[in-house]
DNA sequence: CAAATTAATGGAAACGTTCCCGCAACCGTT
DNA sequence: AACGGTTGCGGGAACGTTTCCATTAATTTG
C-alpha cells in the first residue's frame, strides 16, 4: 500500500515540498491563497493523509496518552476510559489503551511499551500498591508525566485522583450502625489494592467510634468477583455458630455483594430484614439487582476531568506541582438496607 | 525531557551508530559479542529506550492496530477488547482504542485518525449499518486491512466475524414456543444496528414455522438500555387490553430485559409463571439478577481469536481472500423461562 | 602463501515531516 | 531613486532509526 506524501503532491504541482507543507499546515503562513487552494485540491484528489509518525518524530511529541487499566471486568474503568477519551480528543490527543489483568508484570511492560512509544503522558490505575514503587519512582524521575487514578500508589511524587474511600466507608458503616446493626461482616478486598487499607481503617474506626468491639472473625479477605463473594459468604455461614451470626454485610465491591446476596437468598435469609447489605465500588450492577444494593460510587465524570486536567498540566510543564486530589464519593441508599 | 538516542551511546563508546543499532537489534548479526555486551550495558546505564516513532517511520509499519467500539456501556466490548489486546500483544502489536458512542460521525473521524496514524489494521464494530457504506468501501479500496466484528456492514468486500443471530433468535423463540408461549412480545433493537434485521427475520420465521400468526402490536422497536426496556414494557402494559396480554417477553439485550423485568415485578406479574423472559446479547448481567434470565451470549473468546486471525492475515497479505465468519452463539437456559 | 571468504565496522541515504534560512519580487515610504 | 519591509517560495537540515554498501581486518582454503 503506497501512501501519498507531500513530495508526491509537490511533484504533481511542480512546487517544492516546503510550500506544500506550509499550505497543509493549519495556520498556512506565507503561502498564497491560490497555492493553498491548489494544494488542498490535489491532496484531496490524490487521497493524501498526513503521516503522523513523521510529524511526531519531527515534533518530538506524539499527542498520545497511554492509559493503563488493572482490569476490564467491571464497567467502571471502561466508562472512565470513554470519558477520558472524549476529553482528550477535544485537546487533540489520542488514547493508547492497555489492560494489566491485575498482574503487575503486565502493568510494568505496558508502561515500558508506552514509554518506547513516546506517549506524552500516562494515566494509570495500578494493580499493586507497593510492588512497583521503585519502578515508578525512577520512571517519574526521568520526567515522564504520570497521573494515577482510582488505585494510586502511596508516597510517589506525582499527581493522583481518587475517591474518598475512608469517608465513604465510614458513611456506609454508620448507615448500617444507625439502623441497629452491630455484627457487620466485612468482605475485604485483596491486600495489593491501594484502597484496601483506607477502607479497613475506616471499618475499624467506625466500630470504635460507636463502641462496637472488633471481631476478627467478621473480616474475610477475599477477591473482588461475584464468585469470591459467594464463596466467602458460604464459608462464613457454614462455619459460624448461630449466636455469632452477622446482621449486616459490608462488601468491597458490588460484584462480591451480588454473589453473597445469591447465597443468602438461596438459604432463605431475608434482605434487608435479617441481614442488610451495603457495598463499596458500586456500578450500575448494584442498582439492577433486586433488592437493589446500597452502595457508594466513584465520581466517574469528575474523576476523569481531574485526571485529564492534572495530566495536561504536567505535560504542559513537567514542573507543575503535583496534586493529590481526593473526590467525595456518591452515596446511593437502596432497598438492601431499607427495612420495609 | 531529553531522550537518549543511539547516537549518544555511539559517542560514549566511540563507535558508530550503525554498530549500536545492530547490537541493539534482536538478531544482532555481524557484531562481536564484546560490542553487544558493551552497547547493551551502556544503553541500560544511560536509560535508553528505542524511539518507536523513528522505527515506524523507517519501517513504514507501526505494529499498531486500531479498534473502534460503538459504546462502552456493556461489558462485552470491553472484555472483547481485553482479549484482543492479549492476542495482539503476543504477536508484537499494540492496540489503539476509540469509542464512537453510537455516533457515526465519531466513528468516521476515529477511522480517519487511525489512518493518519498509519495503523497496520483496523478492528471495527460499527454503530450504523448503511450510513457509512460508501466511506468504508473507498477506504478498503485504498488497501487498508479492516475486519468488522459483532456489528458488521453488509456487502462490503472485507472480512468479518459475528455470531449467528438468526439461529440464536430462532433457538430462543422455539424454546419459548415449546414451553407453550404463543404471544411473544419482542422488544426489538434500533434499525441502525446490523443485527436487528437478522433477529427480526428469525422472529417472523419461528412464528410462521409454528403457525402462530404475527401480531404487529407485539413488536416494539426501542433502545438497548435498561430504561428503554422499562419504558417499552410500561407502555405495552398500559395500552394492552387484557385479552391481548403477552405470555413471554423476548428482548434485544439483557439490559432491556432487566428493565422490563423490574416493571413486571413491580406490577406483581410473576416470572416465569405468567410471563417468561428470554433475551439476546446476554452478558453476565443476565446471570446476576434473579430470577436469572435465559439468554444467548456472543462467543467472545472465539470471536476475538477469529477477528485477530483474519486481521493479521490481511496485514500479512492484503490480497488474502476475505472471510465472513459466523460463529454459533452460546445458549444459557435460566430461571426466567423455567417453570418451577 | 596468496587468494578468497568471512566478520566487524563506518559512512551515508532513506523514511515523511517541519522549519530555518536565503532569495527574489513587490510594495510603500522618504 | 534608494531603501526597508513584506510576501511567496525553494533548499536543506533535522528528528532517530535501519540498512545498503564499502572498507578493513581476520580467518579459511587450495
Amino acid at each position: 500500500m503506497k501512501h501519498i506524501t507531500i513530495k508526491d503532491i509537490a511533484k504533481v504541482l511542480g512546487i517544492s515540498k516546503s510550500t506544500v507543507s506550509r499550505a497543509l499546515s493549519s495556520d498556512s503562513q506565507n503561502v498564497s491563497k491560490e497555492t493553498i487552494r491548489k494544494v488542498l485540491d490535489t491532496a484531496d484528489k490524490m487521497g493524501y493523509r498526513k503521516n503522523e509518525m513523521a510529524v511526531n518524530l519531527r515534533h518530538r511529541s506524539t499527542k498520545t496518552i497511554g492509559i493503563i487499566l488493572p482490569e476490564a471486568e467491571t464497567s467502571f474503568y471502561m466508562k472512565f476510559t470513554s470519558m477520558v477519551q472524549h476529553l482528550l480528543q477535544l485537546k487533540g490527543y489520542r488514547l493508547l489503551l492497555a489492560i494489566s489483568d491485575e498482574d503487575f508484570i503486565n502493568e510494568r511492560s505496558n508502561v515500558e511499551l508506552f514509554d518506547k512509544y513516546r506517549v506524552d503522558g500516562l494515566l494509570i490505575s495500578t494493580c499493586h500498591n507497593k510492588a512497583n514503587y521503585d519502578f515508578y519512582e525512577s520512571f517519574i524521575k526521568r520526567g515522564i508525566p504520570i497521573v494515577f487514578f482510582d488505585r494510586i500508589i502511596q508516597g510517589l511524587e506525582c499527581s493522583s485522583v481518587k475517591s474518598d474511600d475512608y469517608k465513604a466507608t465510614f458513611f456506609l458503616m454508620e448507615h448500617l450502625i444507625y439502623d441497629g446493626r452491630k455484627r457487620i461482616l466485612y468482605l475485604a478486598g485483596p491486600d495489593h489494592i491501594s484502597t484496601t487499607a483506607d477502607r479497613m481503617r475506616a471499618y475499624h474506626d467506625t466500630l470504635s467510634k460507636h463502641h462496637i468491639s472488633y471481631d476478627p472473625s467478621l473480616v474475610i479477605v477475599t477477591g473482588t468477583n461475584e464468585e469470591d463473594g459467594a464463596a466467602a459468604m458460604t464459608a462464613f455461614l457454614d462455619s459460624c455458630p448461630p449466636q455469632e451470626m452477622c446482621d449486616a454485610l459490608f462488601c468491597f465491591t458490588d460484584l462480591q455483594a451480588v454473589g453473597a446476596k445469591k447465597v443468602l437468598e438461596k438459604r432463605g435469609i431475608s434482605i434487608p430484614e435479617t441481614i442488610s447489605i451495603a457495598c463499596m465500588s458500586g456500578t450500575r450492577m448494584a442498582a439492577l439487582v433486586s433488592p437493589a444494593i446500597t452502595t457508594v460510587e466513584r465520581p466517574m465524570l469528575k474523576m476523569s476531568e481531574e485526571a485529564v486536567r492534572l495530566l495536561l498540566a504536567k505535560i504542559e510543564d513537567i514542573n507543575t506541582p503535583s496534586e493529590k486530589v481526593v473526590l467525595p464519593a456518591e452515596m446511593f441508599i437502596r432497598a438492601s438496607t431499607r427495612r420495609k
